[in-house]
Formats: structure tokens, C-alpha cells, sequence
DNA sequence: ACCTGAACACCGTTCAAGT
DNA sequence: ACCTGAACACCGTTCAAGT
């Protein structure tokens, strides 16, 4: 593990506990027990840094089970790893939203469901525009989500959030399903 | 014009030109030709002013003609009027996800959608649900869309955006008409 | 009511110099 | 290769005091 991998690492730790708000340079170095001006030898600035946590957020989505037949559940398992990648740490959507370009990962996530969604019959320019609408989705819900519904005194219910966004996902797919016919 | 206003007024235009990550309370200050701390008589933080801002954001929008008989138009019309009010100001789909609590316009616009999509023939948790992923949508859109598409060298064209926008929230539309029968 | 002056406790970032 | 020491140009916020 590279000295670069322990920084990004302990930055995902102290993002777990202060948020992203406090995540600060200086934070972060008195963590590694380091002055914090050491931290730029690792990453050019906050950004690269702040980019880096994001493309492993992303990165630990599995793929959806290639085994499946049909298109719609392979949609529904992207969607739903892609929000539970969000959800794994403190702010992760809001830090993926605030990202400039997709990283590789977010990419590769991508061109595979536009590849699910030709497979399961629709024309390339048809496929992108649901894969993009299926994650404009994905990440509205999970932002929102967690902006207001993890923490606080009207906390929602993970098993509730849970169904409401199949059921939302459900309607996309429906929508999809009937431009297909 | 209270002064308040006046300051939120000048809050808004350096917005406009510095973007959300240079809009800093010294800036608007030095712009109002007056020292930081002054604007504190007006707001209790930096984020209060953020907040009136959003709400202003928000509420620019004007309802969606009510004398459509289709719910469905309702609901395109609403989406899109959401959308550009977001896109009226820079970074404004950044600042409105960010925000926490949401204001007293933006609950009045779901509660709106609802509804009329209830008057469309939806039982009340149905209609919710529909709203909800709507305006999921719609955020995530235009935070992508704002953050990578408006700017730059690969600057997509507004009307392919808005092409791509109303196509994806066809979809959803075709997914609601599914569900109403 | 509105603002000044001055301070407090922070930021991100750079860079010579050390080991 | 990695870090220190020290600085630079900033932040948001508070609060007595002025008009």
C-alpha cells in the first residue's frame, strides 16, 4: 500500500466522522500526524483528492450479475449498486454530484448499461438516453436522500427508502419497457 | 427595497459572475462597499443567505398553466419550469441540492405536482411516489447537466439539452401512464 | 437601523530546506 | 521519497463601539 493509498485512505475515514464540509487539509494531515503542506507531495490539491475518494466510491460497485436474462433487473441492480456505493460513506452523493468529469469507473458503469439496455432491444441513441435518465435519477434520489432523510429527528426508515426508490426505479422502467414495443 | 433584499440582490449577481465556490461573504462585502461583518445584521450566516437565494430560485418559477386538461402536460410543464430555474443562475441545480430543509416554494411546487397527478386518476401514496421521481429526475439533470455541459470545450448545444431533458422525462411520464391503469 | 474596527480561529497552497 | 518550517493570501464570524 502505496503512501498515496494511506492518505486517500484516512481522508475516507475522516470524512466518515466530520462530513464533507470538515474535511479540511489540515484535518486530515494532523491525522496522518503530518504537517500540512506534506500532503501536496501525494496529490496535486484538494480536488485530486477530493476526485480520488469519488473514483473509489464508484469503483466498489460490483457488476450487476451478467448471468441474468432480462434487461430490466440488470437496470435495477446498477441502479440500486449505485446507490448503495453513494450511500456507503457520509455525503457520497453530494461528493459525487460536485465532481467535474466522470472518472473511469463512472464511465465503464455507463457504456455497460447502455450495452444491457441495446442488448435488450433498443436502437444505441435510445439506450443512451435511458442509461443517462436512469442515473439522473439514481443520483437526484440519493442526494436528496441523503441531504434529508439519513440523519436528523424525521429520519426515514432505510427499508422505506429502500422500497421508494425500487418503486420510483420501476416507473423508468416501465417507461423504458414501453418505448421498446 | 429593504436592505436585506438589497443585499440578497448583490448575492445573486456575484453568483452570476463568480460562480458558488467564489462567492464569499468578504467578496459581497467589498461589492456592497461595506466591512464582513456588517452583513450579519441581514443574515445569521453565510448558509441563511445561500438559503434565500434557493428560495428566490425557486419561486421565480411561475405555475404551470392550469387550464391543461392532461396531467401529463402538467407534469412536463412543471418539470420544466423547475429545470430552468435552476439553470437561470449559475450553479443554481449545485445550490438547490445542497441546500438543506427545503423552503416553503419548493414544497408548494410537490405538493402541487401531487395533486395533479392524483386528479390524473393516481391514489394519494401513488401520486407522491410519482412526484418524487420526478423531481429526482429533474435535479439530477440539471446538477449534471450544469456541472459538465453548459461550459467548456465540450459545451452540448441548450436545445439538444433540452431534447435529451424532455426525452428522459418522457419516459417517466410513459412509466406513470403504465401505472394509472 | 446600520455600519466600523478589530480581532479570533481557521482555510488551501507554495517552497526552500532538511533527512 | 517524504517531510518540516514558515510563510502568503485568504476564509466565516463575533462584538464592542460609533452614527
Amino acid at each position: 500500500m502505496s503512501r498515496r493509498d494511506e492518505v486517500l485512505q484516512a481522508a475516507i475515514e475522516l470524512l466518515d466522522e466530520v462530513g464533507l464540509d470538515d474535511l479540511t487539509t489540515r484535518r486530515l494531515a494532523a491525522r496522518l500526524g503530518v504537517q500540512p503542506g506534506a500532503l501536496y507531495r501525494h496529490f496535486t490539491s484538494k480536488q485530486a483528492l477530493l476526485d480520488a475518494i469519488v473514483e473509489q466510491l464508484v469503483t466498489l460497485e460490483p457488476p450487476p450479475p451478467a448471468t441474468q436474462e432480462g434487461w430490466a433487473e440488470q437496470v435495477s441492480a446498477t441502479a440500486t449498486v449505485a446507490r448503495a456505493g453513494m450511500l456507503a460513506h457520509r455525503d457520497g452523493a453530494r461528493l459525487v454530484a460536485t465532481m467535474g468529469a466522470p472518472g473511469p469507473s463512472a464511465r465503464a458503469g455507463f457504456e455497460r448499461l447502455v450495452a444491457v439496455i441495446a442488448a435488450g432491444g433498443a436502437p444505441a441513441e435510445a439506450a443512451m438516453l435511458a442509461t443517462d435518465t436512469v442515473f439522473a435519477y439514481v443520483n437526484g434520489f440519493t442526494i436528496e436522500e441523503q441531504a434529508r432523510k439519513v440523519t436528523g429527528p424525521s429520519a426515514v426508515p432505510r427499508s422505506e427508502r429502500d422500497r421508494q426508490f425500487a418503486a420510483g426505479l420501476g416507473l423508468i422502467i416501465d417507461g423504458i419497457r414501453a418505448a421498446l414495443r
